[in-house]
Parts: structure tokens; sequence; C-alpha cells
DNA sequence: AATGAATGAGCCTTCATTCAT
DNA sequence: AATGAATGAAGGCTCATTCAT
């Protein structure tokens, strides 16, 4: 029913087609309610197969969420240049990922969704996967204030925080980009675009960001100068 | 094993015994993975008994999903003063949320990671929920650009997009401070509260909404000003 | 929801309310699906008084089925006139025996369909009472035999098969008259009424048995005379 | 303990072992009664086998009653002589009957007691055998009484009850001759064989045909002549 | 006379996993 | 390289039955 049955494949190739299989099935399923029946089926070979290639069904899981993930952290990383400025690199790094996430729904519904909510094994893998990113994003943010100036006024706390924010709201821009993104026709041009989304984000971000460097922060009543501007504006 | 072994209770009073484990149990387990089993002896009941109360596991997740969301959106509503401004009701109602998802930290989980990974019956009521807190949201963020005197600058769909930026940019946080405060000593007065959460975002979020009002955009090399400033900065 | 709530009900009515829920509910279901909650629903009751005065699911239904068995019984028998000729008595036997299955239908379904088909307890106790009918049948025949003269050609073995067949036709006729009666119009005076239905029994029955008393038989190519006419034809 | 434990059986074999299992729980226990897991260890399975081939308790009684009704079916229409006299036709096809039945009796009591009384998806099933071996005789009782030169005095609705009346008392001596049967020698040359009782039958039934179809009906205090002998008497 | 609260036991069903070829 | 045959274990759900009032 899934694939197409073509007999006496190699290795390599019939292991991708069963992780592929795992993808779709574990996406639309959760990890529990995918059975390894189904998986077999989808990748076009008998359930034995599947053990005598991937071993059990918490190996494959592993197995997918490491494939997925590398491929999420290789897109992004691929997107960003090395030697640009902060918020280029941001800039480009977010395009990476909404790009990728885009293409790869199923991939990333697996990381985002499923691993997450499926106990210790797994959500460990995907919470590396989240901090490398967040580390990264934090190293950008640190990048930025000290080209921006900025001396130590952001503590580092505080930097943390901004970074789970800009990567909570990119993940759940992702998703609505997504969701948007279903609902139109495919080929819809109006539909926004990876770079359309990057930018939405930093709008949202980069510019509260910059102030902060600056100094000021938010407060009931208006904004107040929380420390006189040792950090210059740029 | 789980409460304190009390015969012969009042219906009602069960019932929330019940639900109260189920919550926990689905938090920790998923949906698929809990068992009725578990969440019966947690409640310290037999199993029938649940099913005589709560019909099924699927209308018992129904339930439990029902009795959080509601809590969570009174939560939210009982904090923000009607009248006030706009920013100072965004960041009252952001307080409400951290706190309330601090206190309830298995009723968020179920709510926030497992409620939407299990398929359209419960899907679709979590997605209820998160849309109703992006309306709110969306609506603030409106009656901010008015209040600034911005007139339609804003696209209703940038608008939208920066409502679930910055849901989603809660939603993370309020993870983030709830492993914090784990990892931390229980009592630990250094862990961020409500309060401080609550600052950051408003920190991360509103200047730069601020700032978008006043027709700024981000662009790689700089900020610009995309349209002259018809839109007073506060 | 069955009947209607009257509370302090003596003990006498409220058993026979709570076996005629019994005997419609075994009816529906069957012994195994027909469930005390139901009874006790249909009954009006809560469950706790079924067993009070009903002791078990298993008494509960032998009651059922000997007061089934008794007013079966007492209708064909007070149908019958005591002193009448063979043949009359056995078509007012029949008569009585169609009537009381036509207005008690569940209560008839109960003894034919649902009580041999459910192990040892239940059947011997309609094995029971179809013994006694078919012995009152057998009799029947017997003194129809001397009456007419016959002495002895019969086998003993033939004419308990004979009873035998003439009760299973009877079995036969009974649902199929229902049946009929149920789909026509309620108060259809074209349905099979029990007068009717016994004299088709009679009409099939009563003449074969007539001429078999005579000494004719059965094979293949025509009749046979199987012992001289030594059995006086009416 | 069933049977003899034979390992990696091809699936057709199985699943008649399978079904021969069920044909047995079934008859001894009732649907409801019968649990699966009796069914498997009789077969020598274990239990997702038999799920795995036959799908679910009700699929599995659907497939036996569908093979006992066939195979009942089949010994009735291979037993008569298709060009033979209706009653030639009608003897052998009772002799086929009881023998069938006869050494089919865990099938039988599946079809004629367990199967009416289990709600409507196996009662239709049943309900469409007996149709078509009712209709089956009512149309041999047409071809006879147009073999005796009878013309139209037997109304369809007659001809109708009393074909019911002949299942009806064919089905009580099948019952009555195999409990007979059991209670004697397995070997017993007493017994009655199929074609004794398809005699036994012959006799009851046809004599009265014979008779009915001559114009002549049973009626209090003797026989009348129902319609003056338009009907030639064999 | 009557009931709300509660449970031990069992059944249907499914699933991850292995064996033998 | 690949599969048809088979199972131990567990989970959702229901039911007859009892306890305490």
């Amino acid at each position: 029913m899934g694939a197409v049955k073509s007999k006496r494949v190699p290795r390599a190739v019939r292991e991708q087609q069963m992780l592929d299989a795992a993808v779709l099935t574990f996406a639309r399923r959760g990890y529990r309610a995918a059975s390894m029946d189904e998986i077999a089926e989808l990748a076009g070979v008998s359930k034995p197969l599947v053990y005598l290639y991937l071993n059990s069904k918490e190996d494959l899981f592993n197995t997918v969420i490491r494939r997925e993930s590398a491929a999420l952290v290789a897109a992004v990383r691929s997107a960003v240049e090395p030697g640009a400025a902060a918020d280029r690199q941001l800039c480009s790094g977010l395009k990476g990922f909404f790009a990728h996430t885009a293409e790869h729904p199923y991939g990333w519904a697996v990381l985002h969704q499923q691993a997450r909510t499926h106990g210790e094994p797994f959500a460990r893998e995907v919470a590396a996967l989240r901090a490398e990113i967040v580390a990264f994003v934090t190293e950008l943010l640190g990048a930025a204030a000290k080209e921006a100036g900025c001396v130590g006024e952001l503590a580092e706390r505080e930097v943390a925080g901004l970074a789970h924010a800009l990567v909570g709201a990119a993940e759940s821009l992702a998703e609505w980009a997504n969701v948007r993104t279903d609902e139109g026709t495919s080929g819809d041009p109006e539909h926004p675009s990876a770079k359309d989304t990057a930018a939405t984000m930093m709008n949202f971000a980069w510019m509260g960001l910059n102030q902060l460097m600056g100094g000021e922060r938010w407060a009931p009543g208006g904004l107040v100068d929380h420390e006189s501007g040792s950090c210059a504006r740029r």
C-alpha cells in the first residue's frame, strides 16, 4: 500500500524508507499510537525486517529524532553566514529555520510535538537540540550586545530568558505559518514565506532587544531609563 | 497508594480526586501511555468507579482538559484590570498566566504538551483555548496601537503574527521558568517569580511593539523608517 | 425511566415488577447480555433491592422461567375440556397455547429461545416444561388411538416421535403467527388468530394421524397398507 | 489441551481449526458466555492469532454461522434428486437434513439455538437460512399439489403455514433424535437413523397434506368435505 | 423498605516482539 | 535480503455483587 514493492533493496536505502515511514506515522499518530505494523506497511516491508534493521520501536523513534534533529540543525547552520553581523546572522538563521520546518512538517511535528511528550528517553534528546539552538541564539545576543557597545547591563539570566522567549516565538510562528500555508492553495504566493516570517520575528524581537541593550526597560506607566545610558544605542 | 484511603466519599468529591489523579498521570505519561489502572490507584479508588463517574478514558481526558482550560482562562481573566491601559492589561495578564502555570504545572503540561498531540477530539479543544488567548492578545495590541495614536500602519496579518509570537514566547518562558523552579530548592527565593517573568516578557515584546507602531522596521543593516512618523511614539 | 417511581411498595408487588422487567430484558438481550442494572432501572428500583428480593441473577432467571412456565401450562390446561374427545382436547389445548404465546410474547421468548441456550441449570427447567407438554400430547394421541379402536399398531416410540413433531410444529407456528401479527396493524382482523392457527395445526396433523392409526404408511411411490386394516378408520 | 499441538501450520488450515473450536464452544456456552480464550485454547493457538485471522468475536461468529449454514444447505440440496416426484424430494431432503444435523450436532446447535437468540446481526443470517428452507418446502408442497391435480384449493397462506409447521416439526425431531442418540451407546444400532426419522416425518405430514389437497378439513366432531372433491386423491 | 458508594474478576482487543525458514 | 506464523503482556471496559446507611 505504502511504497511500490521493490524487492532486494540495499540496506541503506531500505533504512531510509523505513525512517521516512516512521516519521510520517509518528507525526500523525504519536509515539504510542503509532504501530509497528503501520510503519512496516507504509515502508512496504515486513515487520521482522524493521526489527532487523532498527532493533526496536524505541530505537526507531530515537533514530528518527536524531535524523530530524541533525537535519534541522544543519539547515539552520548552513543558512547563517559565519562572519556577518549578529542581526543578519539571527535573521538568516530564522529564515533557514522557517524554511526547513515548512519543507519538513512531519519531521518538525515529531520533534516539536511528539518527542517532548513521551517520557525521559526522548524528551532528553529533543531538549538537547533545543538547548543547542538556545545556546546559539544566546551567543548571538551576546555578540550583538558587544557590537552595540553594551557592557554587562544585560544579566546572563536576562539574556537566557530572552533567548528562550525568542525561540518560543519562532516555534509558535513556525506552526502558525505552516497552518496558514496548509489552508491556502498549494502554490499560494500570498502565504507567508520563510523570509516574511523571519522578518516578522526580527521586527518583533530585534528592536525590543535593541532598546533593552540601550538600558531602557518597560515599567507600568511608560519606559524608564533603568541605567543611565552607559550603553550606546545603535 | 496515592491519596489517603478514605472510604465512602460523596461523588462530587471523588470526581475531583479522580480528575486530580488524571491530570498528574496524563501529564507524566501522555494520553496513550497513561493507564486507567494507574489513575485509579493514584486516586485511591478502583477502576470501575472511575468508569462509573467519568465514563471512558476519552471522556476523562476531555473533562480534564476542560477543567484545566477553564481554570487557566479564569486565572488570566481575573488577573487583568478591565479598564487599565493596554500595556498594563497585557502585563497583568502575563503575570496571571505565569503564576497559574507555575502553580499548576501538571495542568499546564496536559494542555500545552499532551492535548495538542493526541488527535482531533482533544486538539480542537486546546486549539480553541489558544485561539481565545491569541484573540485576547490581538485585541490588546490593537487597543495599544490606537492608544498610541497609530492609525492602520500595522496590517492585520502583522498583528496576528505578533500575537502568535507573543503567545509562543510566553509559553516558552512558562516552561523555562518551571524547569528552573523544579531544579532549584523548592522554596528558592531566587527563582524567577511570575512578576519577573512577566517583566522579561514585557521588556522583550513591548518595546519592540512600541517601535513597530512608530513605523520603524528592522532591515538588514539597520533600522529604517518604513513610513514617515505618522504614528506618535509614546 | 421504566415504571413511574412509587416508593414504599409492598414486597409482593415489587417482586412482580422486577420479574416483569426481567422477562422483558432477558427476552430482548438474552441471559448473558441482560444486565442487572438494566433490569433494576426498568423495574424502577435500585440494584441492591433486586438482590435483596431475588438473590442473584441466576435465581432471578430461574424464578422468571418458573413463573412463565407455570403461566403457560395453566393457560393450556385451563383451555381444554377434561371430558371431551381427544381431537377436541388437542384442538382447544393448541388454541390455548397459541393464545397465550401471542399474549405473552416476551415470556414465550424467554422460555423458547433464551432458557434453552444457556447451560444446564436453565435448560433442565425448560426441558421439564416441554416434557410435560409432550407427555400431555402423547397421552392425547394414545387416547385418540384407543377411541379410534386402534390397538397397539403405533409403537410407543412412534407415538413419542409424533408428539415431538407436533409440539415442534406448534412452536414454529407460534413464532410465525407472532411475527405475522407484529407486521400487521395492531388491530388487524386478518392476522391469524389463535383459533385459525390451531385449525391449521389440526388440519396439518390430525388427518395424518388419523390415517396412521388406520395403518397406512407413506412409502416412496405411494401409500401402503402397512398392516391389514385391523384398525378401524373413523 | 484441545487439539494436538502442531506448530507452524498454514493459515487456511489454522482457520478451519479455529472455526471448529468456535463451533464447539459457541454451541456449548452460547455467544456471550463463550470466551475467546476458551476458543483459542481449544484450537491449540494463542488468542492473538485468532484475532489476526478472524478479526473479532462477532466476525468469528458470523463466519461460523455462514460456514455451518452453507454446509447444511449443501447437505440438503445434494440429498434431493432434482427430477423426482415431490414426495420423494421432500423425503430425501428430510433424510439429508436429519443425517447432517446428526453428524454435526454442534453446528446445528449454533444455527438453531444460538444464532437466533443473539441480536440482529446474527439472527438475520439464520433467518435467511430458514427462509430459504421454508421456501424450498413451500415450493415442493406447491408442486405436490399440482402433481395431485389439486387446483388452487390451498390458499397461499395455508401452504406457508404448513411449510412452517413442517420445518418446525423437522427441527424438533432433529433435536429429539440427537438427544436420544446421545443417551444411547455411541454405536447404538437402535437409535433412530436419519432414514427412520425422515419416515416418521413423512408419515406425520405427508398423509395429512394429501388429504388436505383432497379438500378435506378437520372440524370438531369429524372430518368435513370442505370443497366437493374437485381434487383427485392419489 | 430502600439506596448511594464501591469493588474483584473477567473479557475483548491490541501491540511489540520473536521464531523458523 | 526477507517473511509468514505465532505469542506474552497489558489495557480499556463491563458486570454481578456487596457494604454501610
